[in-house]
DNA sequence: AGAACATAATCTAAGCATCGAAATAAGTTC
DNA sequence: GAACTTATTTCGATGCTTAGATTATGTTCT
């Protein structure tokens, strides 16, 4: 309950330079004058206010829009090149970085391929900091100008003093990856679940634009959820909110692979599918085993819907959001052809007015966003603490 | 996302003003000095603060604490008799109308029974308006004084431009009783669902004190749940979250009187646990029937923990809270007796680091704090909006 | 009883942030 | 080239918190 933040008469000039900058920063270039409306802010704080941004080279000016009688608005938007953030994606069979500029264009890339036996977290870690070494020296970019890290992985990550992370299937039982890193790099780091970070990129960037109360679910070989509750990412009280895939939706069901039964995942993960179906998955080639087993419309198809749509249901009655995401390779093949019978089953399985409330849609960044979600964590620290960064609770 | 929140100088005053108040009211009386300490603020601008609180009359002087050399401190404690709050409830066997002063102590309180067929929204209109007169006459209160009005009522409460209330269970399908209400007081009125409103007083006095993460389950008749997210209830995106009852944890199971299948309330809820027991529910006296049979350790008993604990688990798994709440009648009478064994299906079904991270109690309250609970929704808008409160968007 | 001491609460001048109004800048139009 | 329009900056006023000095109100020691 009680929260002691207080408030001093600083902070309102923090508070109003990121507001600006975010500003600026999603709804694209505005003019001073835009801004002055857009925020409420009277034109003369806009302008010192600016005038400061532009000084420290944060925001620049791009350009004017032609006037009808009268002095032209002078555009303002964030310098891309103000600095530069690192995604980093950790699954189970890569590590990724990429670097991207503060527009999140991606400006390098380096991938390391770990075998399906290999998860030590040296071995990650290594990888991980080779590859920010190789990106910086192919794009060019000095290691100074790096806003941060960001580093989604699979698994629960818990906060605390250090980053522990939980990875069943990587066999790993409270790594300190965060710790691991910081030997080899000074770079502000933000760890987080892989789905959660993609999570925010189609929040932020994709279909969920906009909303305040949304859910993105990602459906590959695990099954996740982010949670967004009046615009920010909920993380519960250990960081581990969204393990949607591990609720269960049928009591003594089939057995998951995380032990329990009658778990979510263990009836529309990749896996479970093609297991329900008879393939085997031993061998590679998931995915196109999967399109092949939703093509042929066997019974499992309609089943898997029907599951899903009870699971996107649960949500939306028990968190009446606005939008819900489907994401993930298994998301985005499942709603490519089925999302009308979906949207049916979900229809059927949840309360009329919260039904009502939401939409459901698929996402749009495609499967591969992790690196580019992570990299969100980094502009998320950027906006919200502009004046010298500095260290990360997260980190 | 973005959310176009200006600050200016005089908000920092509105803020510090509305915590220093939170304080007193949720940690006791207090000296200035020792909100100096707790909220960081100067001990300067805490005299001034409480110099205007003190000339409102919002706070008085409560004696002070013995010196040991030095001139004592003299606490401040919230004036009780600064202004009063109203609570209803609303629940399918009656209307009860009760009359709190700001310490929410109890100082009038009314009651109409419903007839199990008789639930003409503008009856029970009429009856909440006639015992809001009945209380403050019986109280001796003007209506001047009167803060608020805060109503709880079963089913969904929608908000809008009106307030809107969709309760199956009363046949109630779009209900505008804020507006019924408005026609006859021109108190300021706060609809929201009981459950949810006794949730939060579980949260504020109750067994969820300090708990920013936390949910309150309510398990009667119906079956529902409180999110709490940051320390905020969670609404959702038209004010429906909570519909725990209705998430499904058996696929295609149990018919539920939502007219879904596999409900969680299905299962648990009392008539659902007397209907699977072999009980008849056209008689009164539910009660004595449920603990009856909770005593004779039916499989049915077992089952009913086993649906219990794994609905728990769903939430423990998705939200990560610190804390979960069993309340209502159903829920307490479950508790009472069987928590160990509630507590063993829920390790069970959640993932290791979640459970670990939350703990499971039993509500404090009793499960007859849904007119409590509504009081607490006018003091969330007295302390949040102390200057002048004028009209709320609730009612 | 009175002086010395200790702590709480208030007062005062200074710093910082926003704001409205006036002034200035930079175009278009007649 | 003068008149007009709109954007941006400058300037003085207002209001808030703060640190430090001052005042208030006790206890304790002699």
């Amino acid at each position: 309950m009680a929260r002691p933040e207080r408030r001093t008469v600083r902070d309102v000039r923090r508070g109003n330079r990121a507001m600006l900058l975010r500003m600026l920063y999603f709804d694209g270039p505005a003019s001073r004058n835009d801004l002055s409306a857009l925020t409420g802010l009277s034109a003369a704080t806009v302008s010192t206010m600016t005038g400061g941004l532009l000084g420290d080279d944060i925001i620049v000016e791009a350009g004017q829009v032609d006037s009808d009688g009268g002095r032209p608005r002078v555009l303002l938007r964030v310098n891309p090149r103000y600095g530069y953030a690192i995604g980093v994606d950790v699954s189970e069979t890569h590590v990724r970085v990429e670097l991207f500029d503060l527009d999140l264009n991606q400006l390098a890339k380096v991938e390391y391929a770990l075998r399906p036996a290999r998860h030590d977290p040296e071995l990650v870690a290594m990888h991980i900091l080779a590859g920010i070494g190789v990106v910086l020296s192919d794009a060019g970019v000095p290691a100074e100008r790096v806003l941060g890290v960001g580093v989604g992985v699979p698994g629960i990550v818990e906060r605390g003093a250090d980053v522990l992370i939980h990875a069943k299937a990587f066999g790993w039982n409270g790594v300190p990856l965060g710790a691991l890193l910081r030997a080899g790099t000074s770079l502000p780091l933000h760890v987080d679940n892989g789905a959660k970070a993609m999570g925010q990129a189609e929040l932020w960037f994709g279909s969920g634009r906009g909303a305040a109360n949304a859910v993105i679910v990602l459906i590959g070989a695990g099954v996740g959820a982010t949670v967004v509750a009046d615009g920010a990412t909920f993380h519960g009280v250990s960081s581990s909110a969204g393990e949607w895939g591990h609720t269960k939706i049928v009591a003594g069901g089939r057995p998951c692979r995380c032990g329990g039964r009658g778990c979510l995942e263990a009836y529309i993960g990749a896996e479970a599918i093609l297991d329900r179906a008879g393939v085997s998955t031993r061998k590679a080639g998931w995915q196109e085993e999967l399109t092949r087993v939703l093509a042929s419309r066997t019974p499992v198809v309609e089943e898997t819907v029907g599951y899903l749509g009870v699971g996107l249901a649960n949500l939306i009655n028990l968190l009446n959001p606005e939008r819900i995401i489907i994401g993930g390779w298994v998301g985005l093949l499942l709603g490519e052809t089925l999302l009308p019978e979906i949207r049916a089953v979900v229809a059927e399985n949840s309360l009329a007015q919260p039904y009502a409330a939401s939409s459901l849609v698929l996402g749009r960044l495609g499967p591969d966003a992790v690196a580019l979600g992570a990299a969100t964590l980094v502009i998320e620290e950027f906006l919200n603490a502009t004046p010298a960064a500095g260290i990360t609770a997260t980190g």
